[in-house]
DNA sequence: AAGCCAGTTTACAATCATTCTAAACAAGCC
DNA sequence: GGCTTGTTTAGAATGATTGTAAACTGGCTT
Protein backbone atom coordinates (compact mmCIF):
# COMPACT_ATOMS: atom_id res chain seq x y z
CA UNK A 1 0.00 0.00 0.00
CA UNK A 2 2.41 2.48 -1.34
CA UNK A 3 0.90 6.28 -1.66
CA UNK A 4 -0.18 7.56 -4.35
CA UNK A 5 2.20 10.79 -4.83
CA UNK A 6 4.86 8.88 -6.64
CA UNK A 7 5.66 11.24 -9.33
CA UNK A 8 2.37 12.66 -9.93
CA UNK A 9 3.21 16.28 -11.02
CA UNK A 10 0.41 18.30 -9.15
CA UNK A 11 -0.28 21.83 -10.28
CA UNK A 12 2.06 24.43 -9.76
CA UNK A 13 5.74 24.29 -10.59
CA UNK A 14 7.50 22.40 -8.34
CA UNK A 15 6.18 19.08 -7.66
CA UNK A 16 7.75 17.55 -4.36
CA UNK A 17 9.07 14.53 -5.83
CA UNK A 18 9.89 12.51 -2.65
CA UNK A 19 13.65 11.38 -3.93
CA UNK A 20 14.13 15.60 -4.81
CA UNK A 21 13.23 16.07 -1.50
CA UNK A 22 15.21 13.20 0.40
CA UNK A 23 18.22 14.87 -1.30
CA UNK A 24 17.44 18.26 -0.13
CA UNK A 25 17.24 17.14 3.63
CA UNK A 26 20.29 15.08 3.19
CA UNK A 27 22.22 18.41 1.76
CA UNK A 28 20.85 19.89 5.09
CA UNK A 29 22.78 17.38 6.93
CA UNK A 30 18.98 16.21 7.79
CA UNK A 31 18.42 12.58 8.07
CA UNK A 32 14.91 12.21 5.54
CA UNK A 33 12.71 10.62 8.00
CA UNK A 34 9.08 9.66 7.75
CA UNK A 35 8.43 12.92 9.57
CA UNK A 36 10.60 15.15 7.94
CA UNK A 37 9.38 14.01 4.77
CA UNK A 38 5.88 14.75 5.45
CA UNK A 39 6.53 17.74 6.44
CA UNK A 40 9.00 18.99 4.03
CA UNK A 41 6.12 17.59 1.36
CA UNK A 42 3.83 20.58 2.74
CA UNK A 43 6.36 23.06 2.85
CA UNK A 44 8.61 22.47 0.72
CA UNK A 45 6.50 22.52 -2.35
CA UNK A 46 7.46 25.72 -3.58
CA UNK A 47 4.47 27.50 -2.87
CA UNK A 48 4.97 30.90 -0.66
CA UNK A 49 2.75 30.56 2.66
CA UNK A 50 3.26 31.06 6.35
CA UNK A 51 2.17 28.55 8.59
CA UNK A 52 2.51 28.69 12.30
CA UNK A 53 3.60 25.04 14.54
CA UNK A 54 -0.38 24.69 15.17
CA UNK A 55 -1.75 24.99 11.88
CA UNK A 56 1.45 22.96 10.32
CA UNK A 57 -0.25 20.45 12.88
CA UNK A 58 -3.69 20.17 11.72
CA UNK A 59 -2.49 19.60 8.16
CA UNK A 60 -0.36 16.75 8.78
CA UNK A 61 -2.96 15.24 10.90
CA UNK A 62 -5.23 16.15 7.95
CA UNK A 63 -2.56 13.94 5.48
CA UNK A 64 -2.87 11.09 7.62
CA UNK A 65 0.29 11.24 9.22
CA UNK A 66 0.94 11.01 12.87
CA UNK A 67 3.89 13.22 13.93
CA UNK A 68 4.25 14.45 17.54
CA UNK A 69 4.06 17.90 18.46
CA UNK A 70 7.98 18.35 20.02
CA UNK A 71 8.97 16.93 16.74
CA UNK A 72 6.76 19.46 14.79
CA UNK A 73 8.46 22.10 16.79
CA UNK A 74 12.08 20.59 16.24
CA UNK A 75 11.52 20.01 12.57
CA UNK A 76 10.57 23.66 11.90
CA UNK A 77 13.48 24.76 13.96
CA UNK A 78 15.64 22.42 12.07
CA UNK A 79 14.58 23.70 8.54
CA UNK A 80 15.18 27.29 9.68
CA UNK A 81 18.10 26.65 10.94
CA UNK A 82 18.86 24.59 7.48
CA UNK A 83 17.72 28.24 5.95
CA UNK A 84 14.97 26.07 4.44
CA UNK A 85 11.82 28.29 6.14
CA UNK A 86 12.39 31.19 7.62
CA UNK A 87 11.02 32.61 10.96
CA UNK A 88 8.93 35.78 11.09
CA UNK A 89 8.80 37.62 14.18
CA UNK A 90 5.65 39.58 14.82
CA UNK A 91 3.83 38.57 17.81
CA UNK A 92 5.51 36.93 20.65
CA UNK A 93 2.63 34.72 21.27
CA UNK A 94 3.22 32.46 18.46
CA UNK A 95 5.89 31.98 15.54
CA UNK A 96 5.20 32.00 11.74
CA UNK A 97 7.39 30.59 9.45
CA UNK A 98 7.99 31.08 5.82
CA UNK A 99 8.48 28.97 3.36
CA UNK A 100 9.87 31.73 1.44
CA UNK A 101 13.49 32.39 1.94
CA UNK A 102 13.79 34.73 -0.55
CA UNK A 103 14.74 37.89 0.37
CA UNK A 104 11.31 39.69 1.07
CA UNK A 105 9.47 41.44 3.16
CA UNK A 106 6.13 41.58 5.01
CA UNK A 107 3.04 43.38 6.01
CA UNK A 108 1.25 42.94 9.40
CA UNK A 109 -2.41 43.44 10.43
CA UNK A 110 -2.82 42.95 13.78
CA UNK A 111 -6.40 43.28 13.23
CA UNK A 112 -6.79 40.01 11.77
CA UNK A 113 -3.52 39.07 12.29
CA UNK A 114 -2.26 38.38 8.79
CA UNK A 115 0.75 37.82 7.96
CA UNK A 116 1.41 39.12 3.51
CA UNK A 117 4.33 39.34 2.02
CA UNK A 118 5.03 42.46 0.00
CA UNK A 119 5.32 41.68 -3.51
CA UNK A 120 8.72 42.07 -4.96
CA UNK A 121 10.64 45.09 -4.33
CA UNK A 122 8.08 47.28 -3.34
CA UNK A 123 10.64 47.64 -0.53
CA UNK A 124 14.12 48.96 -0.91
CA UNK A 125 16.79 49.75 1.58
CA UNK A 126 18.83 52.56 0.12
CA UNK A 127 21.38 52.69 2.75
CA UNK A 128 22.29 50.44 5.35
CA UNK A 129 24.48 50.57 8.88
CA UNK A 130 27.70 49.02 8.96
CA UNK A 131 27.41 46.22 11.41
CA UNK A 132 29.20 47.16 14.79
CA UNK A 133 32.50 45.60 16.14
CA UNK A 134 32.63 41.87 15.77
CA UNK A 135 29.72 41.44 14.05
CA UNK A 136 28.01 41.20 10.50
CA UNK A 137 24.59 41.77 9.01
CA UNK A 138 23.18 37.88 8.95
CA UNK A 139 19.46 39.38 7.70
CA UNK A 140 17.14 42.41 7.40
CA UNK A 141 13.43 41.99 8.71
CA UNK A 142 11.28 44.87 7.61
CA UNK A 143 7.48 43.86 8.67
CA UNK A 144 5.42 46.94 8.10
CA UNK A 145 2.38 47.15 10.63
CA UNK A 146 -1.18 48.32 9.11
CA UNK A 147 -3.75 49.79 10.61
CA UNK A 148 -7.82 49.10 9.69
CA UNK A 149 -7.66 51.91 7.78
CA UNK A 150 -8.86 55.89 8.60
CA UNK A 151 -12.16 57.27 9.22
CA UNK A 152 -13.61 57.39 5.87
CA UNK A 153 -13.57 61.54 6.29
CA UNK B 1 14.56 69.44 46.16
CA UNK B 2 16.55 70.72 43.15
CA UNK B 3 14.80 70.42 40.02
CA UNK B 4 17.05 70.50 36.75
CA UNK B 5 14.01 70.82 34.16
CA UNK B 6 14.60 72.34 31.16
CA UNK B 7 13.25 71.65 27.83
CA UNK B 8 15.43 68.78 27.41
CA UNK B 9 14.16 65.53 26.24
CA UNK B 10 16.79 63.69 24.57
CA UNK B 11 20.30 62.88 26.20
CA UNK B 12 21.12 63.51 29.88
CA UNK B 13 19.06 65.24 31.67
CA UNK B 14 17.74 62.34 33.79
CA UNK B 15 15.60 64.25 36.32
CA UNK B 16 12.10 63.58 35.30
CA UNK B 17 9.86 66.14 37.11
CA UNK B 18 6.74 64.41 39.12
CA UNK B 19 4.79 67.29 37.82
CA UNK B 20 5.86 66.78 34.38
CA UNK B 21 4.95 63.01 34.77
CA UNK B 22 2.19 63.65 36.01
CA UNK B 23 1.09 65.92 33.42
CA UNK B 24 1.96 63.48 30.38
CA UNK B 25 0.04 60.65 32.26
CA UNK B 26 -3.02 62.78 32.25
CA UNK B 27 -2.44 63.86 28.86
CA UNK B 28 -2.38 60.22 28.06
CA UNK B 29 -5.33 59.63 29.81
CA UNK B 30 -4.19 57.22 32.27
CA UNK B 31 -4.52 58.60 36.17
CA UNK B 32 -1.06 59.10 37.66
CA UNK B 33 -1.10 56.13 40.20
CA UNK B 34 1.65 55.50 42.79
CA UNK B 35 3.04 52.57 40.46
CA UNK B 36 2.42 54.70 37.16
CA UNK B 37 4.70 57.47 38.59
CA UNK B 38 7.04 54.87 39.42
CA UNK B 39 7.18 53.28 36.02
CA UNK B 40 7.26 56.62 34.02
CA UNK B 41 10.20 57.83 36.34
CA UNK B 42 12.07 55.18 35.41
CA UNK B 43 11.55 54.88 31.42
CA UNK B 44 10.14 58.37 30.72
CA UNK B 45 13.11 60.60 31.55
CA UNK B 46 14.61 60.95 28.25
CA UNK B 47 16.88 57.79 28.26
CA UNK B 48 17.01 55.45 25.37
CA UNK B 49 16.86 52.24 26.26
CA UNK B 50 15.09 48.60 25.99
CA UNK B 51 13.60 47.07 29.09
CA UNK B 52 11.71 43.66 29.23
CA UNK B 53 8.83 43.16 31.86
CA UNK B 54 11.08 41.29 33.84
CA UNK B 55 14.27 43.92 33.99
CA UNK B 56 11.76 46.73 34.74
CA UNK B 57 10.34 44.56 37.52
CA UNK B 58 14.04 44.17 39.56
CA UNK B 59 14.30 48.18 38.60
CA UNK B 60 11.02 48.94 40.90
CA UNK B 61 11.69 46.73 43.33
CA UNK B 62 15.23 48.19 44.10
CA UNK B 63 14.17 51.36 44.03
CA UNK B 64 11.57 50.21 46.49
CA UNK B 65 8.72 50.84 45.57
CA UNK B 66 6.39 48.06 45.40
CA UNK B 67 4.36 46.96 42.05
CA UNK B 68 2.61 43.81 41.46
CA UNK B 69 4.27 41.83 38.03
CA UNK B 70 0.39 42.16 36.31
CA UNK B 71 0.58 45.96 37.14
CA UNK B 72 3.69 46.06 35.62
CA UNK B 73 2.76 44.26 32.20
CA UNK B 74 -0.52 46.82 32.52
CA UNK B 75 1.65 49.26 32.36
CA UNK B 76 3.68 48.88 29.66
CA UNK B 77 1.04 47.89 27.58
CA UNK B 78 -0.46 51.54 28.50
CA UNK B 79 2.56 53.64 27.71
CA UNK B 80 3.08 51.69 24.93
CA UNK B 81 -0.64 52.41 23.60
CA UNK B 82 0.12 55.97 24.03
CA UNK B 83 2.88 55.86 22.35
CA UNK B 84 5.02 56.33 25.41
CA UNK B 85 6.84 53.74 24.42
CA UNK B 86 7.41 51.10 21.57
CA UNK B 87 7.33 47.70 21.61
CA UNK B 88 9.96 45.98 19.99
CA UNK B 89 9.83 42.59 18.53
CA UNK B 90 13.16 40.25 18.47
CA UNK B 91 12.18 37.20 20.34
CA UNK B 92 8.99 35.43 21.13
CA UNK B 93 10.07 34.77 24.08
CA UNK B 94 9.61 37.88 25.41
CA UNK B 95 8.92 41.66 24.68
CA UNK B 96 11.50 44.37 24.45
CA UNK B 97 9.90 47.90 24.83
CA UNK B 98 11.93 50.70 23.98
CA UNK B 99 11.96 54.11 25.76
CA UNK B 100 12.90 55.64 22.17
CA UNK B 101 9.77 56.38 20.11
CA UNK B 102 11.05 58.54 17.74
CA UNK B 103 11.48 56.57 14.07
CA UNK B 104 14.32 54.26 14.22
CA UNK B 105 15.49 50.77 13.71
CA UNK B 106 17.87 47.87 15.35
CA UNK B 107 20.41 46.10 15.50
CA UNK B 108 19.48 42.48 17.20
CA UNK B 109 22.30 40.06 17.99
CA UNK B 110 20.90 36.25 18.94
CA UNK B 111 23.89 35.36 20.34
CA UNK B 112 23.81 37.58 23.17
CA UNK B 113 20.57 38.63 22.52
CA UNK B 114 21.24 42.57 22.98
CA UNK B 115 19.11 45.11 21.00
CA UNK B 116 20.70 48.19 20.26
CA UNK B 117 19.45 51.38 18.37
CA UNK B 118 20.93 52.04 14.41
CA UNK B 119 22.29 55.52 14.43
CA UNK B 120 20.23 57.94 12.66
CA UNK B 121 19.74 58.01 9.35
CA UNK B 122 21.68 54.81 9.20
CA UNK B 123 18.91 53.14 7.36
CA UNK B 124 16.91 54.75 4.92
CA UNK B 125 13.77 53.31 3.19
CA UNK B 126 13.59 54.76 -0.39
CA UNK B 127 10.45 52.68 -0.75
CA UNK B 128 7.82 51.67 0.50
CA UNK B 129 5.19 49.72 -1.03
CA UNK B 130 1.56 50.37 -1.21
CA UNK B 131 -0.39 49.61 1.92
CA UNK B 132 -3.53 47.08 0.74
CA UNK B 133 -7.08 47.85 0.47
CA UNK B 134 -8.81 49.49 3.62
CA UNK B 135 -5.50 49.33 5.45
CA UNK B 136 -2.99 52.15 5.98
CA UNK B 137 1.03 51.87 7.19
CA UNK B 138 1.06 52.09 11.09
CA UNK B 139 4.79 51.99 11.22
CA UNK B 140 7.80 50.54 9.44
CA UNK B 141 9.85 48.37 11.67
CA UNK B 142 13.61 47.00 10.19
CA UNK B 143 15.36 44.88 12.35
CA UNK B 144 19.10 43.88 11.15
CA UNK B 145 20.20 40.82 12.34
CA UNK B 146 23.41 39.93 13.32
CA UNK B 147 25.86 37.10 13.27
CA UNK B 148 28.47 36.43 15.75
CA UNK B 149 30.99 37.80 12.72
CA UNK B 150 32.67 36.52 9.76
CA UNK B 151 35.59 33.84 10.11
CA UNK B 152 38.36 34.11 12.25
CA UNK B 153 40.45 33.40 8.61
C1' DA C 1 19.96 -10.85 6.45
C1' DA C 2 21.21 -9.60 11.12
C1' DG C 3 23.11 -6.32 14.25
C1' DC C 4 24.28 -2.02 15.81
C1' DC C 5 24.15 2.73 17.18
C1' DA C 6 23.81 7.60 16.65
C1' DG C 7 20.37 10.39 15.35
C1' DT C 8 15.17 10.82 15.88
C1' DT C 9 10.76 10.62 17.59
C1' DT C 10 7.59 10.35 21.27
C1' DA C 11 4.55 11.30 25.28
C1' DC C 12 4.47 13.98 28.86
C1' DA C 13 6.13 17.07 32.09
C1' DA C 14 8.08 21.53 32.67
C1' DT C 15 9.01 26.35 31.66
C1' DC C 16 7.95 30.84 31.41
C1' DA C 17 6.17 35.17 29.63
C1' DT C 18 1.94 37.04 29.61
C1' DT C 19 -3.01 37.54 30.62
C1' DC C 20 -7.23 36.71 33.35
C1' DT C 21 -10.04 37.00 37.60
C1' DA C 22 -12.42 39.01 41.33
C1' DA C 23 -11.56 41.27 45.27
C1' DA C 24 -9.31 45.12 47.69
C1' DC C 25 -7.90 49.80 46.93
C1' DA C 26 -7.20 54.78 45.78
C1' DA C 27 -8.10 59.19 42.86
C1' DG C 28 -10.82 62.72 41.95
C1' DC C 29 -15.21 64.72 42.54
C1' DC C 30 -19.67 65.79 45.08
C1' DG D 1 -16.67 62.60 54.54
C1' DG D 2 -18.61 59.58 51.18
C1' DC D 3 -19.06 57.83 46.19
C1' DT D 4 -17.88 56.02 41.95
C1' DT D 5 -14.97 54.33 38.87
C1' DG D 6 -10.56 53.32 37.35
C1' DT D 7 -6.41 50.65 39.31
C1' DT D 8 -3.86 47.43 41.63
C1' DT D 9 -3.26 43.03 43.48
C1' DA D 10 -2.30 37.98 44.32
C1' DG D 11 -2.86 34.08 42.49
C1' DA D 12 -4.59 31.12 39.08
C1' DA D 13 -4.80 30.26 34.19
C1' DT D 14 -3.27 30.24 29.47
C1' DG D 15 -0.61 28.67 25.81
C1' DA D 16 3.33 28.37 22.90
C1' DT D 17 7.50 26.27 23.20
C1' DT D 18 11.21 23.36 25.14
C1' DG D 19 13.19 19.63 28.13
C1' DT D 20 13.39 14.66 29.38
C1' DA D 21 14.11 9.99 29.22
C1' DA D 22 12.66 6.11 26.93
C1' DA D 23 11.50 3.79 22.57
C1' DC D 24 12.52 3.63 17.81
C1' DT D 25 14.71 3.72 13.05
C1' DG D 26 17.78 4.88 9.21
C1' DG D 27 21.38 3.09 7.07
C1' DC D 28 25.81 1.32 7.57
C1' DT D 29 28.64 -2.81 8.74
C1' DT D 30 29.38 -7.53 9.16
Amino acid sequence: MQRNLSQNSDQKTATPDADDLTHRLRMAGLRPTRQRLAIAALLLDGRHRHVTADSLAEEIAESGVRVAGATIYNVLNQFTAAGLLRRVMVRNDYSLFDTNTAHHHHFYRPDTDQLTDIPGDDVVLSRLPAAPDGAEIASVDVVVHLSPKPAPR
